[in-house]
DNA sequence: GTCTATACCGAGATAGAC
DNA sequence: GTCTATCTCGGTATAGAC
């Protein structure tokens, strides 16, 4: 599954996803070159490729390693929080601390979102185990929670979707320390609990079987629920917490 | 402001457009070299890169020319259209018309939306005016519809969001001639028609405010209403409706 | 202002020797 | 597993023809 047979073969792809993270968040994604990064790391470029079969796959490294982090913060945040509202902001605040640093890399992960058939596309079909070990997490912060069935269905995925949404408000906040950013996942994760009664209200049932319906119809639910949320996470890049990545032919596309 | 002074240069010019965007059809955006470009055109690698700055630069003037297609089609449709709900479905559906064949284009553009600071982000600063214009086709959709004040205000930005939603949507919808993203645009236009009762019901009222003052603080409300949506267009690329493009420098922000 | 030709650089990626 | 070429391609000249 992925290229580091020996002890040593590990360590040497360690180092090199560390280098190449540094490298990423100094400079950012395409003022890093791979051969500044094998230098750095004391090794040819023949010798990078050889474990990274190319400066994308790196950032598909990244992508499982940040996924494995905030699944460890959100449960243990979980763990010892009530209130619904307090439970969503939790998971996506422990998401903002993973990222809060990377925002370059982020950036860089967003670029194969317009590529379907790309494996580091974050909604194809390579990254759809961490798309699910991250809808999984929202699905964790719900338990407990009174709903009605069908918004119980698809509130996972619906949390995900406004999850990424805020990311991408993250991603262009240049407040201090992300404030804004802190302030309208307050706000947001308030107000999604606010809604719940109104959902629930008669005059909105037909809207909302309407609404369910439709996300159905075009296959937008994803159930993650059987399935645990590392084990997700490790089918598409395994190794230690620290470091990982993947090999995975190519298509076309940058 | 642009590149070509005569009107030679205007055709030459018009010319690449049009064999670049052939190609990109074709194989993609990265498969596609400038080599290639400038000899389908008749023209050496260098008359190519007079005319556009960058493989890019390219794809900018294809998102200009997008916008200037979109908004003579929309206004076509909504002359002769009343029902909200049909206005509303005609905008989605009349952009769609015109990306139908230009997925891979598309997706090209995506891949600069991770560097808020990058010329072709469609969310930053140069693509800013082009973003006003789209969401002023939406603002001329709901002219005539009865909307409380707040909602109105925040509508035309909150149907263009939505808009993006379905275009992610329809990138990767396989599906025959996109059948699944039409039935989506149907389905959800005819949930928002359905939805403003719901919000004007009095139950309802302090969580739409809430909302309201939420996208309000977060800075996510754009009003495009005192701007006239062609030349909102021509200010970052002017030309005929057929070829464009424009170089920029950039700052950062969504 | 429009265009050709050509040399050159940087960087991602690959081949093949060891 | 590691290294040293080497290839390709985007992009940048530059010199000159018309």
């Amino acid at each position: 599954m992925f290229k580091s047979a020996t002890a040593k073969g590990a360590a040497t792809r360690a180092t090199l996803l560390e280098v190449a993270l540094r490298l990423f968040r100094e400079k950012g994604f395409d003022q890093t070159t791979m051969r500044e990064i094998a230098v750095r790391a004391g090794l040819s470029l023949g010798a990078a490729y050889h474990y990274f079969p190319s400066k994308e796959a790196i950032i598909l490294a990244y992508y499982a390693h940040v996924q494995r982090q905030h699944i460890h913060l959100a449960q243990q945040a979980l763990a010892t929080t009530t209130e619904l509202r307090d439970r969503l902001a939790a998971v996506m605040h422990t998401k903002l601390d993973v990222l809060a640093e990377d925002r370059k890399i982020m950036g860089a992960l967003l670029r194969f979102t317009g590529d379907p058939t790309h494996p580091l596309s974050f909604l194809g079909q390579t990254a759809r185990p961490i798309q699910l070990a991250s809808i999984r997490v929202f699905d964790d912060a719900l338990e407990g929670a009174a709903l009605p069935p069908d918004l119980r269905r698809i509130a996972p995925t619906a949390l995900w979707a406004l999850h990424m949404g805020i990311l991408l408000y993250f991603l262009y906040d240049d407040s201090p320390n992300h404030a804004r950013t802190r302030r309208l996942v307050d706000g947001a994760m308030g107000l999604v609990v606010r809604m719940l009664p109104v959902m629930r209200f008669p005059l909105f049932k037909p809207v909302r079987a309407r609404l369910v319906a439709l996300l159905d119809e075009a296959g937008l639910v994803l159930d993650p629920r059987d399935v645990p949320a590392m084990a997700l996470v490790d089918s598409v890049s395994s190794g230690p917490p620290t470091a990982t990545s993947q090999p995975i032919p190519s298509t076309d596309e940058s």
